[in-house]
DNA sequence: GATACTCGGACCTTTCTTGTCCGCGAACTA
DNA sequence: TAGTTCGCGGACAAGAAAGGTCCGAGTATC
């Protein structure tokens, strides 16, 4: 698993906070981390659907829909890939004991299993939502972390 | 996710069908990889305590306990590793709003929705033993097909 | 005891991820 | 209308990790 999707799931979160676009210079000022490939996250999110990009001066990232339909599946899946972390080589249709691929119906017993894991990833990602971890937040922190995020990020710069 | 788990689970049902040593290279041939870096698969098999290595002439791998009692999470935790997929890297103790140490009793809420995402997928992973999966090949190729691996495997090298 | 066969680990190559940089176009401001 | 600020996209370099190969240590067989 790609170490931005935790960068990118921040951001959700913090954007949570704000209804003016936020840059994404000032995002990776927030964390702290390079801004640069920052951006190449947010692009990531931005051509899923799942941020709105707004360009020119006072521009930046806005969530396109409400933190409770954005799933952390969806963020996964925008950053990471929709593709399945476990590939099928069809391994049964090689060397001299091959089963011929007549018989290759479904997919084989290993990759079934494999990928019904995975499914079960799926879902339990697909159970909690943005806005969900913006509440754990406040339960954590306290209201008073999102508040003050909220002001810094809309703050002018010389603070 | 490692391609090499694919090859350590095949082999892990190939040597449920033969009650003695398969040289790895034995393997290798079955299903037409490089019998190298099969090795490498093996050795990290060996190293979890699944598969008892046997030198000397006539040696091989073996399976160390019952079919029934390997669960593919323990497969997949000797080849790719024990650590956890998502690796949190604390951002929220950093940047100008750095929430302090003091604060962080608990893992953050983002690490705690993908880590409980994880462990669903161990449990699905866990769920499943290299016996269900010889088990289902036989439903899928006939009771067959591991009779003929099991007699290629254990028999003469000039076939 | 010699030999042939096996595993085991050290080593190298290729690919991918991570991270950086700069030019372009768009929108707001004056 | 000109200038500034910002996001977008591709090109590019470094580092890690996967993929792959090789030779030495050890053991059962003959």
């Amino acid at each position: 698993m790609s170490g931005g999707v935790e960068w990118a799931l921040h951001c959700c979160v913090v954007l949570t906070a704000s209804s003016t676009p936020v840059p994404a210079a000032r995002l990776a000022e927030l964390h702290d981390v390079s801004g640069s490939y920052l951006a190449k996250q947010l692009q990531s999110l931005a051509r899923a659907g799942l941020i709105h990009s707004v360009q020119g001066k006072s521009g930046g990232y806005v969530l396109t829909r409400a933190p409770e339909s954005i799933t952390l599946l969806d963020v996964v899946r925008a950053v990471d890939g929709p593709g399945p972390a476990f590939v099928c080589t069809e391994i049964r249709q090689r060397g001299p004991l091959a089963t011929p691929a007549a018989d290759c119906t479904g997919a084989c017993p290993v990759a079934r299993a494999m990928w019904a894991a995975e499914d079960a990833w799926r879902q339990a990602l697909a159970a909690v939502t943005i806005a969900d971890l913006a509440r754990d937040v406040d339960v954590d922190s306290g209201p008073e972390a999102l508040v003050s995020v909220s002001t810094w990020l809309t703050g002018d710069r010389d603070t």
